[in-house]
DNA sequence: GCAAATTTGTTCGTATGTATT
DNA sequence: CAATACATACGAACAAATTTG
């Protein structure tokens, strides 16, 4: 099937991957080795581990070497009703905290986050169903696992909460209640419902060196936007936006719908190989 | 910032792109043409398209040129309750042709299903709760929107319910109903909740083929595992698995926890500027 | 329907730069 | 500082896909 030799190289190399040949964490031939054992030239070697570096099956460390990937993949939970209500309630950072908690995981944010005054723009705007330039605090949040970055969660509220008298939303700490209990002690403002909206998509410069993302574009992120929806009069009005960004490659995420058993899913390995096809058939 | 060369190049023309000098849709200059304009070897140019490609910016397209990418997200709400309850009544097959219908999409499935005995393994024993080795049903649906491949659905069955009396599920047409409520009808299996666990990751062969992505796999799909749990003396218990994978580039998702206004989200178009830095910021 | 022209894809060779050990 | 390994860049040739005449 593969024409190409770059590709049959990269297909004998995944091949020799998922044999066990080659585990995870080992390393590969240096490329002048893979010269040799190929008899092709090093360009075409080098397009070989762009194909396998491509679906995050190595990775390559200049003046080390390429290496085999070992993935480890964080499982957030994106529903609300996984135990109470803490999502509605509590806020996403509680809840994220709780679930690493309950799976063991060593998490935890900068203490300092980072606030700054904005015009609505965009889809800012347009999520919080405000007019663009209206005021908003934007609040930067920097989450890591293991001490890794794994999150990057930026938040939007109006400003006139703020002249409201909300004023510990300029302030750079975290709020310890979380941010939606404390509106709705301060202000009565009571969330009740929220949207997240998917999307996947290549890091831009900033994401990509916080994350330390290889700067070609190759990893995804997912981007979660919440828009939480407060109660009204004219009906459920949004009053906060959360965006939280995450590597693709090393995060999955789970919604529970009614009863499901145990709330907490395990990560999915998925098999690398493509052998898929014909294994479990009955002929 | 961008200090080699190629990146530099990459940098500039995805400026032209953004600032509207090249719209989307339109065809860039030729690899000659970049070369005596940048005053750079063809590779180099080459390597900067990639990059460019890396961020679904461009296409390149043998024999006729690199064209700028216009992008057109799907969105599908994943959340069962957005209208009484489809979702949890009727199956995603239905809820998303209403959906599609809602957003005046034009789609279909093909009328044959792939049907084939299968015994469980990997994700799908652990996902079923069931015995590595045990029988399942494998039921395989194409989903096409304005005659394009949209997502590839399979789904699992264990076994036991055609021995129950459930023989549809052998068929290779479509279940008018939906499976969910066959099952409900036929056996008094009844879904209480399902959980859906997504992940990111490159395609397969088979799936890269079928929704003609390119073969270095630097497009993505999303995969939805929905794994439906019926009622039963001892719990949730799982009796279906349905996964559905999507291409990353073109879908987006959506779930609505409690109360959001409309249900129906329109697609988020990112900003494909990285420049959302100072823009916004009031000084 | 065929041949020519155009455009991107693959492959080689070589040299130099940069990061890590 | 030296050795090693990957990264960038140049030049060249031929192959494959598509459009055009």
């Amino acid at each position: 099937m593969p024409e190409s030799l770059y590709r049959t190289i990269a297909v004998d190399l995944r091949q020799r991957i998922e044999s066990g040949e080659l585990p995870a964490g080992s390393q590969l031939e240096n490329e002048q080795e893979l010269v040799d054992r190929y008899g092709a030239s090093r360009n075409t070697i080098r397009q070989a581990i762009r194909w396998l570096t491509n679906r995050r099956l190595v990775e390559s460390r200049p003046g080390q070497g390429t290496f085999v990937v070992k993935i480890d993949p964080v499982v957030t939970t994106l529903s609300a009703d996984w135990k109470s209500d803490k999502g509605l309630s509590g806020g996403e950072g509680k809840a994220a905290f709780e679930e690493a908690e309950a799976r063991n995981l060593e998490m935890r944010a900068d203490p300092l986050l980072t606030v700054e005054p904005r015009f609505a723009e965009g889809i800012v705007a347009s999520l919080l169903q405000i007019q663009e330039g209206t005021g908003v605090i934007l609040r930067q949040k920097r989450r890591y696992i293991k001490n890794k970055p794994w999150s990057l969660e930026t938040s939007y509220y109006p400003m006139k909460y703020i002249d409201q008298g909300a004023s510990l939303l300029r302030s750079k700490s975290d709020i310890e209640q979380g941010v939606v209990a404390y509106l709705k002690e301060q202000l009565g403002v009571k969330q009740i419902g929220f949207r997240d909206h998917i999307v996947v998509r290549a890091p831009d410069d900033d994401e990509a060196r916080y994350f330390q993302l290889p700067d070609d574009g190759t990893i995804s992120v997912i981007v979660v936007f919440r828009t939480g929806f407060a109660d009204d009069p004219k009906g459920p009005t949004p009053f906060r936006l959360t965006i939280n960004v995450y590597p693709a490659d090393t995060n999955q995420f789970v919604i529970n719908s009614g009863e499901v058993g145990e709330v907490f899913a395990n990560p999915i390995a998925f098999m690398t190989s493509s052998a898929e096809s014909d294994d479990s058939l009955i002929k």
